[in-house]
Formats: C-alpha cells, sequence, structure tokens
DNA sequence: AAAAAACATTGATCTGGATCAATCAGCCGG
DNA sequence: CCGGCTGATTGATCCAGATCAATGTTTTTT
C-alpha cells in the first residue's frame, strides 16, 4: 500500500533510499467503509490523505442543504480540505468514501518535517500542486462559459475511466447541474446518436 | 524593482546571498502600457510573469466574442497560463495591462533550471500553489453555491484594497455575471443603506 | 473645451436550467 | 422473491439573471 504511493511520488522525482525509509513512518494507513466519513465540515482537517484504493469525494452543503460536490479522489489522487488543513480553522467541506477506500494520511506536523527534511518532497508537491491549478483553472472557466451540454460531455471525456463508478446525481452535483439536467441531456444524445 | 521579487519570496523562504545573485539574470524586467498585450490566446505560454507595479488581467473570450476573466495580478502576484506554459501547447487565455505595468518574467527554462539549482525556490513555489490552491477552491465553491449578490459581496470583500482600480463590468466579468447585475446589486444596496 | 470613447444605470423582456411532482427501474439484504 | 432503498426518467411550471435597448455619466484624446 505504501509502494503505491511512493511508486506515484517517484513518477515526478526522485527519492533515495534514506529518504523512503524516513517518509514511510510519517504515514498512517487507514481503511473506509462505503459512506464513511474522513472529514466532516466544522471539524479541523488535521491530515492530508492519499488514496491507494476506492474513491472519495469533498463537497459542501449549502444553507438549502444541497450538497456541492468540490472534488472526486480515487486511486493516485490526494484529497483534504486545503483551507483547513493549512490554517487549522474549521473546515467547510466533508469528505467521505463512495467505496470501501483505502488511504495513507499524514498528518500537519509531518507534512512540514516531511517537506523541510526531504526537499525532493517541497519539489513534488510543487509539481503536483502546479498541475492541480491547472485542472481548476479549466474547470473555473468551464463553469462560466460552457453550457451544462458542454460541461457534462467534457466531464464524461475527462473522467471517462472512472465515469461507471460515479451515479449520474454526484456528476451532476460536480458540475453545478440539476440531477433531471443530465437525464434531459443524456436522452438527446441517445436520440441524436439513434438519428 | 527585483527587489520587489525578492522581498516577496523571503516573506515564505530564506535566501543566501549567493541565491539571490543566482536568481537575479534569471529575470527580465519590461514595462507595459495600459491595454498592451502579455500574452494573446494562441501563442504559447513562454514566460511566467511576476507583477511588481500596476494591475494585470487574464481572460478567455467564448464562441459569442464574450470576455471571461480568470484572474487579476497586481503587485506581489504572479499571472501566466499555467496550462500553456508547462505544456507549450497554445494559450487559452490572454493576458493585457489595465494599468502601466512593470513586471519580472522568467523563461520555462530558467524556472526549470531555478527550481533545480534552488531547493528554496521549489519550497516558495509550492507554498505559493499551495495558497493558489486554497482560494481556487473557494471560488469554485463560491460559483455554484452563492447567489450574484453574495459572489459580489464577497468579491467586494476579498478585493477591497483594489476595488478602485478595477471597472465594475470587469468585476461582473470575473463573477461570470452580466455588468447590469451589478449595477442593480449596487443600487438595492444603496438604497438598502439609506433606509 | 469639444468630440469620442469607455463605463454605468435603468427598464422591459426572454430563457436555460432549476424546482416540483410523479413514476419507474435496479439492486441488495433478509 | 419481496419490500425498501437509491438512483433515473419525464413532464409541467417557475425564476434568477441574461439580453436587448436606451439614456446618462465620466474619462480620455485631441
Amino acid at each position: 500500500m505504501f509502494e503505491v504511493l511512493v511508486d506515484h511520488i517517484e513518477k515526478k522525482v526522485h527519492l533515495t533510499e534514506p529518504e523512503k525509509e524516513l517518509i514511510r513512518p510519517l504515514f498512517m494507513a487507514r481503511k473506509l467503509r462505503k459512506k464513511q466519513y474522513l472529514l466532516q465540515a466544522s471539524e479541523v482537517c488535521t491530515h492530508l490523505t492519499f488514496v491507494a484504493k476506492g474513491l472519495l469525494r469533498s463537497y459542501n452543503v449549502d444553507d438549502k442543504g444541497n450538497e456541492h460536490i468540490n472534488q472526486f479522489a480515487w486511486e493516485g489522487w490526494w484529497i483534504s480540505d486545503f483551507y483547513s488543513f493549512l490554517t487549522q480553522e474549521e473546515a467547510l467541506f466533508n469528505i467521505d468514501a463512495m467505496e470501501e477506500t483505502e488511504v495513507l494520511m499524514i498528518s500537519r506536523h509531518d507534512y512540514e518535517e516531511l517537506t523541510l527534511k526531504v526537499p525532493a518532497m517541497d519539489r513534488y508537491f510543487r509539481i503536483l500542486y502546479q498541475n492541480s491549478l491547472v485542472t481548476k483553472d479549466r474547470r473555473l472557466m468551464s463553469s462560466t462559459t460552457h453550457t451544462a451540454e458542454e460541461k457534462y460531455l467534457q466531464f464524461a471525456k475527462r473522467y471517462a475511466p472512472i465515469l461507471g463508478r460515479i451515479p449520474q446525481h454526484l456528476i451532476a452535483s460536480y458540475l453545478g447541474l440539476a440531477p433531471e439536467t443530465i437525464s434531459r441531456i443524456r436522452r438527446k444524445r441517445m436520440t441524436k446518436d439513434a438519428g
């Protein structure tokens, strides 16, 4: 399980054996059942989480009780309420497991230590965040410039490998659409493909 | 001018004198007139840009010719089309100056070199991107969960120091609203405050 | 200081997608 | 193999904010 993490890191930076040995004890393994919370809004997010297996989502709940999904994280992704993790203020997001999931977690303190002791990890996270920023920029742009249909089609393309693992109403929630809207888009496409 | 950059970096990490000397020649200073492009969509974004003085915006233009502002960058901010910078593919964003502006720019090649030779800069950018991710998360959340009025008020609060430097219709464009909507929100507030 | 841009306001109307309200389908545990 | 979740579909209606169309104001240019 730790190997999944090391493999992921070594795709971006080189680690020496002693560095790997230093890293290992900083992570805590944990299993989550389907629907189990990893974090609830108004708690403090104490750990950064790496997904070794399974699927998680982060989401916030608005005044009217509607859920808005912020991120899906599956094998090889990191997830957290970054704001809360960095400031140690109350989290705004909930994170829970959509499947049986196995994760590796590192605490705020150990994360600081890790980046200070292993400069390659500063570099790893720098590259990781860099890529993440590109994704967020794209998503933000899509949210203002695209129609519901364009958003859905783009999502279906980008998330093709795990599309089957995400129920439609959660895709809707991620895209800021009503589930009915996704349903209608799909129907329209079906009939168009047939004709 | 270079000092503005070094000050900014040293708020996050420590630099030795030799490191500063190494960094200096990697940056190119440039002045921009109001309305001058720093980057146009479909060019390749070759440099990361630090704003020493002035105000820039990045934005994309949709099929209907509408501009959607992605970011404002003033003194102490970085701006680029990150996707294009990293991949050397065509940029999707335009970047131009909203005021007379002075910037420091670093090329893709020198950025690589910088982070390899000065690990503190990996750390600096790691922290920078980390904070940037928090901001983007917030903005994304706001875009799906808040009303037009909430978005505008939040913006006015967050951007208070430079609110006077940004025309209203550009705020509208940043928030994904019509200029008329901002106007109406303000009127409503005015009369409410008066009553 | 006049002309022209650029920006803001206001009102009337329109619309994409939300919301409300059923109904339907699949799956899973006992 | 049935009863109860959980999710998907379909139709009818509604609404926040867009769009269209003037008019007014401020800033820039010459």
